[in-house]
DNA sequence: GGCCCAGGTTGCTTGAAGCAACTCATGTCG
DNA sequence: CGACATGAGTTGCTTCAAGCAACCTGGGCC
């Protein structure tokens, strides 16, 4: 991605993609979202190259999605929290995600369920409770293992040096 | 983006963004939804190397995101159209426009206005009529050019040689 | 003293994206 | 008739981002 931007592009989408759609910008902001806020467990989870996740990590506390956080002194540790800006792309990635799951589904079924928090219903591709018929935002929804989540044993086999 | 993948992930967002996130990919999607059909609109339009806007269009056409279909034979010409996998995209890139707009402002309001087409009323993040209420998808909604968007003349001087 | 952990940084290699030039079949201008 | 234009690419070269492994720092554990 030469110089992450689009240039000429007047237009939204263009200048949303220019900030998170460089590779691995939305897993990162998909799993602090799901309570993954450190460095270590972010770079084990995701696969990612080290330097990698650093230069995403500083560029997305750059641009006001992620505030970085000490939660213990000497020796300094920081855990990776989001910003309204940040917690502003859960719609986003409700989108992408009823997309992969309707259109590369897995076997099994979805590997991530999305449900609201206060009732329990799921959540439809527009981020909206079907039970409830209101608009959630980040915090009414909470992900859970789905059906299609392979198991720990066979994940391990699945991917072994990882 | 190397081997434009991300192993080991199991997850709907993941697998989504293996064909989606690749740089480009997004606005070449947008820009035939806002019927732009043809390589050299495309590529004149976005600024895109030609080889790599080949490579995009090979790959959403592989995808089953895009169609490609002759106009006229003899020299053979193409244009590229949306399947429904492609059109069911509209509401991630409604909930990206959504989140350009919001977070990252133009000087003289959003560039780009999403309307619905029965009755003209504004679309929400969640793709939802405002006047309405109700959930629309791709065919139901047209962009028009927004208070926002450049006029014609300080969009070449902003962009000379483009 | 040697090892582990967390949170990075440094250096090197690979491969994707940018850029310019070229192709090929037709159509059009003078 | 030759020159140029159009559309849809392809080829070759260069540059910059991503992957990978090794290293660093500051503390704790035994």
């Amino acid at each position: 991605m030469l110089h992450h931007d689009y240039p000429g592009q007047v237009c939204s989408i263009a200048k949303a993609l220019e900030v998170i759609g460089e590779r691995w910008s939305l897993l990162i902001v998909r799993d602090v979202m799901n309570r993954r806020r450190r460095f270590d467990e972010l770079q084990k989870g995701l696969g990612i190259a080290r330097n990698v996740l650093s230069a995403r990590l500083q560029r997305l506390v750059d641009e006001d999605i992620l505030e970085r956080r000490p939660y213990q002194e000497s020796p300094e540790r920081y855990e990776y929290f989001l910003t309204e800006k940040g917690l502003d792309l859960w719609p986003a990635l409700i989108a992408l995600l009823a997309w992969g799951d309707r259109h590369s589904p897995s076997p099994g079924g979805p590997p991530m369920l999305i449900v609201h928090k206060k009732c329990g219903g799921s959540v439809n591709d527009r981020g909206i409770c079907e039970a409830c018929g209101i608009e959630l935002h980040a915090r009414d929804a909470r992900a859970l293992p789905g059906p299609g989540l392979p198991s720990e044993g066979s994940a391990a086999t699945a991917t072994p040096a990882r």
